[in-house]
DNA sequence: GTGGTCTAGACCACC
DNA sequence: GTGGTCTAGACCACG
């Protein structure tokens, strides 16, 4: 598929699948109808074993983005894009306060942090980017 | 003591005690030759099992961060203020670079990345900050 | 598994794990790449609790000895043969010196402690041996 | 006094008292009558807690090898010598067959043992001996 | 099934 | 009082 998997950035691996979906529908690369690999097959692609991958599935029909369609597969809901636009910026807010919260609560020395923030978006860009 | 921990943002809560530690030995709130909070001290006061906090602070151990002195408690190593301020800007930085690879592969449109880090800083100093 | 603990002799027990598998590792029963028994498996066959075992891997992954693999379990790394050998050693050499200084300081008479080393020796010999 | 505690070699303080006090008396360096220093005294001279030497104290009245003189002081016991060199015996016995066996289970290869232990005997005689 | 984390509570050695 | 060790048992994520 479109994404990838770091076993050790901390976040779950089902939840790093179930995140990703949602980027790909926000974004428009899944559109409604679409529908996702099967189980098997996202799972051997991801090197991730298929009960990892059907769990995120199943978290992603809970909250209806995906549906199944009995005998053929998982299919992106009608109101998916909506949901997963507001999710995006949502789900990303949240960690990236995360980070500065700790950062801030670490005493780091005036503007350091400033300083950090802008190397590592610099470093983003320069290395192929959201503009 | 001079901390909080959140039972809910993914790290582990020990990882989040030695975090936190190593970041005030960085900033000179925790000096060489001084003593960490007991075990069961800080275990009330962050209302969390005392075994998570020894867990803790025996990871400091063996970074050489805390050493212990028999029936008295867990010191401040010399060398602890460089290991720490090393360490801090790196576990900073290496969960920064992670939300931020994540919000790019998301596909966020031009700028809009930038945009909300720019808010979430700008939220961050006028609460009362790092500067 | 290939060893045994004994919970009187003044060695933890946590530790008396880790030195004999890295003693296994060092000698080539374990391999890199191998799997060590699970921490229920090998808890059960000690007759110890399985946090206790969690503990001594837990030591072990610190010492990078061990790595985990998600779901799987434990698995010897590359560089613990040489690290392991290394350290057979020096972990003999410590509690040897250790009991002989403290032998030497108890003022046994002129040649009392080599005929007590001999007879050890000779006695450990005739059980079944290094030999 | 005539002796030091090694906090790092995994024996308790207060043993490592109540050892080297049975060492001395079995090679005469402290004879029956004679009175051990203070609990105080010997704290001081060790850089110990006075708790730490009065368990150590307590012990060997246990044991029989100290026997308490009203507002004066410890003795030594009249059997002490008797029951103190036949302990001495046995107290290093017991390490260096627990140092020994370890080494043997750890697969040290042939020959190797032996020379380990030559090594030390000798750099221990080396060093200013006890012959 | 696996390891990782956390809780609750015990005993010990030492100050 | 302190930390160190151990036990018992829970829930979670992952295979």
């Amino acid at each position: 598929m479109f994404f990838t998997i770091d076993p050790a950035n901390g976040i779950a691996i089902y939840d790093q699948i179930t995140r990703q979906i949602k980027f790909a529908v926000a974004s428009g690369v899944l559109e409604p109808g679409e529908f996702v690999p099967s189980v098997r097959e996202l799972a051997r692609e991801l090197a991730v074993n298929p009960n990892t991958v059907s769990r995120a599935y199943g978290k992603l029909q809970s909250d209806d983005v995906l549906s199944a369609v009995r005998g053929t597969g998982l299919q992106v809901t009608k109101k998916a894009p909506q949901r997963c636009r507001r999710d995006r910026i949502r789900l990303i807010r949240e960690r990236l306060q995360s980070v500065l919260k700790e950062a801030q609560d670490s005493q780091l020395a005036s503007g350091e942090l400033q300083e950090l923030v802008d190397a590592e978006m610099k470093r983003l860009n320069g290395k192929g980017a959201t503009r």
